[in-house]
DNA sequence: AGCGTATATTCGATTTTTCATATGTAGTTG
DNA sequence: CAACTACATATGAAAAATCGAATATACGCT
């Protein structure tokens, strides 16, 4: 991936806080995600699918759902945007709108 | 300047190349890089007032030439990430075709 | 099988971005 | 002053991105 690769997929609001949204997450859900951004199914799914076609994302699916995380493989650059971006883009609202989301879909444990 | 605004300028490889190779050269004029990007001077002309319009390049006026620099001002995040495209992105023929350029204009001496 | 939920994709329309061409302005040179 | 160079901008067309609505697929539950 190159650097315009990378920045276009950044230059769309609603991939840039899917994207750090699942990045502060772990991982997330498309159900998720319309409740965090408040977007109609299909638009969050064709974003998601973008950033995974350029594999800043991969996807497993669990039962019904599809989960969204960061791609293991990024490059140390790559992370390194990620990151900056983070340090200025709030994303508390989006935070307080999942927090407050009813029938989230469970995950694996962190722990023990 | 927001991270949005940011990668928005960043998704075009005009913008990226220009920013890129000033940032490397100190400044550069739109004649240089019209050469080094073999580009047409409206392009140019007109995707630079796109940077400096959100206050990533500023320029100084000289003679009949217009310089373009990196903003003095800029945060640390945004630093960051161009030294993060820099590092991935080769400008080694964009550099050629500049040195090879005759009757580049006279600029101010780095040193005595 | 039938129904509801979660996700993906297609379609056509709209908006945004980018572009080439033409023109305007300012400074420089002869 | 006339011609030339450097740069900016207006205009309309073309290309790309984005969108909502509709449809398709896949899974779980009864």
């Amino acid at each position: 991936m190159s650097p315009l690769d990378l920045f276009k997929a950044l230059s769309d609001l609603t991939r840039l806080q899917s994207l750090l949204l699942i990045q502060q997450e772990t991982e997330l859900c498309v159900c998720e995600l319309m409740v965090a951004l408040e977007l109609s199914q299909p638009k969050v799914s064709r974003h998601l699918a973008l950033l995974r076609d350029i594999h800043l994302l991969e996807t497993e699916k669990r039962g019904q759902w599809v989960f969204y995380r960061l791609s293991s493989q990024l490059d140390a650059w790559v992370i390194n945007i990620l990151e900056q971006a983070s340090s200025q883009q709030s994303l508390t609202e989006l935070s307080q709108r999942l927090n407050k989301m009813g029938d989230r879909p469970k995950r694996a444990q962190q722990c023990c």
